[in-house]
DNA sequence: AAACTGTACGACCGATCGGTTTGTTTGTCG
DNA sequence: CGACAAACAAACCGATCGGTCGTACAGTTT
């Protein structure tokens, strides 16, 4: 085992700039967060920076995949706990209000930010970022497929429907977390998605009442 | 009637570099537009921007002041030709749907760029934003507490959370029309409102199958 | 005509942007 | 020890940022 000290500093550099490139970026955005501010933030030099990534959209593009990171240990780990079927789909929503009311990051979720700031952007961060979204979706389905396999959702489900809404009900949480009381966010996005679980689910006693 | 030449001179300038600024803010963000490009866009010079608004912030409450009324005219003004109720809303809807389809902003939407962008910046351009938002979300409520006075709704349904489920299932759509197949959003969208409103819906012809 | 006001321009300012170049420190080797 | 490489830092680059200044012109008022 040869632990390289230099390349050892380096990893530790690199994912301590990437964890608060990822935190900055949901406050000026993922474009709008100069190398100078990050550099200063860290208390490293700006061209330190350049060492690891040879250009801005480099290191935004690894900006992303740390926040995927994140959001996998975050929010995904922890749902990934409960038995799976209609309970870890709730436990996936409940981790992630938990997560924006938590205030990990000061802009609330970086995925969701990032996505309207390049909606009308192309390129590779664009291209990127659509690639995640894609993802995430796909493994909310394949949580409702689970569910329905299971016998805790009718058969006749929707899957994609019932992910579209999962998706739409979290979405709407955190923009509203932030320029709102939360009081009018996470209550109702709760109650949206336990409705929309207990409607399908003929198990009624695997779900809280509320 | 005294129609002075220069105001008139002014206002038309005003209006039109609003109506730019308003599209580019989508593409670029609302704090990213600069006023370099903006200028340049128009072909005017930068300095005339600023015989307008004083300071880059003025400018962008006017662009907000201006991006409401666009939404008031494409959006809300042809869902309120529908009669009063429920398919009133369910028109409100669908006019929102339209306006992102048609891609009359290249982001989709100003409001929810915008809103993303500054959710973690404090000041007045976020304080208008959530003003703003506060106010669309009290108009989509009124319109369902009308569905149920006007017996259209099941005086159960708790209009807040129905406004709620309305308004995050628009977000979404506007979100996945620009990063992923526009299959994958407007269906969805459409479906998942006209679900949420039969159900609550005693007089099941006021609305479409689908 | 003179006085005044609103609109718009070109030139310019200090600051900051992303990026480069040059050099130094730190740690791994033969 | 010396050769070498990865990890940084300081100084600097052209371009662009938001913003100011003095000026010119168009149109209104007296």
């Amino acid at each position: 085992m040869t632990t390289d000290g230099r390349l050892a500093r380096g990893a530790r550099t690199r994912t301590a700039v990437l964890d608060t490139a990822v935190a900055l970026a949901t406050e000026a955005g993922l474009d709008g967060l100069s190398l100078g501010q990050l550099a200063e933030t860290l208390g490293v030099s700006k061209s330190g920076l350049f060492a690891h990534w040879r250009s801005k959209e480099e290191l935004q593009l690894a900006t992303i995949e740390r926040a995927r990171e994140q959001w996998a240990e975050q929010v995904v780990a922890p749902a990934m706990r409960a038995p799976r079927g209609v309970r870890r789909l709730w436990a996936l929503h409940v981790s992630r209000l938990d997560f924006y009311a938590a205030a990990v990051l000061p802009g609330g979720c970086f995925f969701a930010n990032a996505e309207f700031e390049y909606n009308a952007r192309p390129g590779p961060v664009h291209d990127r970022l659509a690639e995640l979204l894609a993802e995430w979706i796909a493994f909310v389905e394949r949580l409702g497929t689970e569910a329905i396999t299971a016998g805790e959702l009718a058969a006749e489900v929707d899957v994609r429907q019932l992910a579209y809404e999962f998706e739409a009900v979290g979405l709407s949480a955190v923009m509203r977390s932030r320029l709102l009381p939360s009081e009018s966010a996470y209550p109702f996005a709760r109650r949206a998605v336990l409705d929309r679980l207990r409607a399908a689910c003929p198990d009624p006693t695997l779900l809280p009442e509320d």
